[in-house]
DNA sequence: CGTCATTACGGAATGCGTAATGATA
DNA sequence: TATCATTACGCATTCCGTAATGACG
């Protein structure tokens, strides 16, 4: 197989045409410099060279592979440098797995920041819901993950990053839409869209719990998992819904949004972000800095 | 600097994720193994596995580097094998120059054939006339020229494949252009557009002699250094001229060519095919035992 | 205690430098 | 004879294989 030393006595003496000047730039004495030569031209099996004792020229095949030598030396030394920053942390790739709705509101300024703050760094996003989340934090599928609050912590590092209120989705031709005030109890005994208790399980407990600690029991017709699918129902008629604030930024045609009296406010909804513990990515190490500084700031 | 055994050895342990199966893939025991990996990741600077004794996985670092390595062990792979193919002459460059004349007739042909009898060879082509071809042999800048007799042979290799009549060219409107049959005699006297002497030493003296082997003496107005530049000036009106019949193939708007009584049939235009005799290119050597074969073969 | 990587060590091969040789103008 | 590549040879380093050690389940 070609030595990359040999390589590089090779582009030496091809650039110079002249071992003694080669070898000298090689920090090296000629002698040795031929015996390389000598190797590299029988390891391929042609000469490279045409000694004329006056004057050293390359043969078309030595031409051929001058270019190639360079490339594979250039190669070779990126390859350790790229190491080296990945190593670093420097460059390399964060994947982040994030809630539909945070894509609407924390997402976005989250990742300018990144950006901007960590220029080399790429950053991978992948859409999925909070248990899917935390199954790829696992597995090691996602570094990152952007999602609501869950009891799942073997192994796992918790942040929360956002508070909201929860608030009232409302088709525009319902009666409630109309109230200049809002209040839970005008949601007793109303048709309610609410979250799945497997699939949204946050989402699901939180309602319950604002409703229950008010005494008031809406009817909920409809189980759903996700924020959109909510919005989607309510759109059609299927009753009204407790959203996350940042979800009336998702503008529903046919929607309105209205703040609710008796929330608790100790009960807003809450975004976390959700890493693993011996996560061991250097640019994962770099962004979690980053996360500790803003945080330190405040 | 990475050895390209280093990363041989690291492409295996990365594969494997195993040093054991990995050594017997390399026909090598485990612990030169290990020493191999472990210089690797000094040279680098960093750990490329992490070795938890019942599980080898790859760093952050290690995981970059993996497609890296392939791809220099790749070309590393290929830069062997093309050098060799060039140095065969199963592969490579030749450089054709040829006059613009022989671009219209000759030339197509024979790249056709040769593109068609040495399919990896490229062959590259430049428009020079042959004073500049010579000159590009000698030194080097091209291969093979295709061009019109001269006397510099100083090394070279002169090899004649084709031979044309000279034909007259006639503005549409001459005189001469509506006689039935055209004799060198119709010229005497007239105007004619001639080659320069210097330029084209070669159409200059045949045309010249050729009208002198007949006692015919015209009137040589103009003197230009190619074929098409002939046929502008006999366009324009300038007079008439003697040119290859290949040269008819121009197709030039408003000249029409015809056949020449008294012309010797000893005097054709010739088309030589000139390559210097120590060119070491083995592609040209390919291209030349080409033209050798098809001469046999007739 | 079995598996598997690392450390330890001896022998072979490789690489470099100095000195001698050879070829060419 | 001067220049410059090659050959010859001795020494240091590197690399491999075998044997011993060590860590983890």
């Amino acid at each position: 197989m070609l030595e990359i030393n040999q390589l590089r006595c090779f582009v030496a003496v091809a650039e110079e045409l002249h071992f003694s000047r080669a070898a000298e730039r090689l920090h090296m004495t000629q002698p040795p410099l031929s015996r390389q030569i000598q190797l590299l031209e029988h390891s391929i099996g042609l000469p490279l060279f045409i000694r004329s004792n006056r004057m050293v020229r390359l043969t078309p095949a030595g031409r051929n592979l001058l270019p190639e030598a360079r490339a594979i030396l250039r190669m070779a030394e990126q390859a350790r440098n790229s190491a080296l920053r990945v190593g670093l942390g420097e460059e390399g790739r964060v994947v982040i797995g994030f809630t539909a709705v945070a894509g609407y509101q924390f997402l976005p300024d989250m990742l300018l920041r990144l950006r901007k703050a960590l220029p080399g760094i790429d950053l991978q996003l992948r859409e999925m819901v909070t248990a899917w989340q935390l199954d790829a934090l696992v597995q090691g599928h996602i570094d990152l993950g952007l999602l609501r609050p869950s009891s799942r912590g073997e192994g796992l590092e918790d942040l929360c990053v956002a508070k909201e209120p929860l608030m009232a989705a409302i088709p525009e031709d319902h009666p409630l839409a109309s109230l200049r005030s809002l209040h839970l109890k005008d949601f007793h005994d109303q048709p309610m869209v609410m979250y799945s208790p497997d699939e949204a399980r946050y989402f699901h407990d939180l309602v319950h719990q604002v409703f229950h600690a008010q005494q008031v029991y809406p009817r909920y017709d409809q189980y759903v998992g996700q924020v959109h699918s909510v919005l989607a129902l309510v759109r059609s008629g299927f009753g009204v819904a407790l959203v996350p604030e940042s979800a009336s930024r998702l503008h529903y045609e046919g929607i309105v949004y209205r703040r609710v009296g008796g929330v608790s406010p100790a009960k807003p909804v809450e975004l976390h972000l959700v890493w693993r513990r011996d996560n061991d990515n250097p640019a994962m190490a770099r962004v979690l800095t980053y996360f500790e500084r803003l945080r330190r700031a405040r």
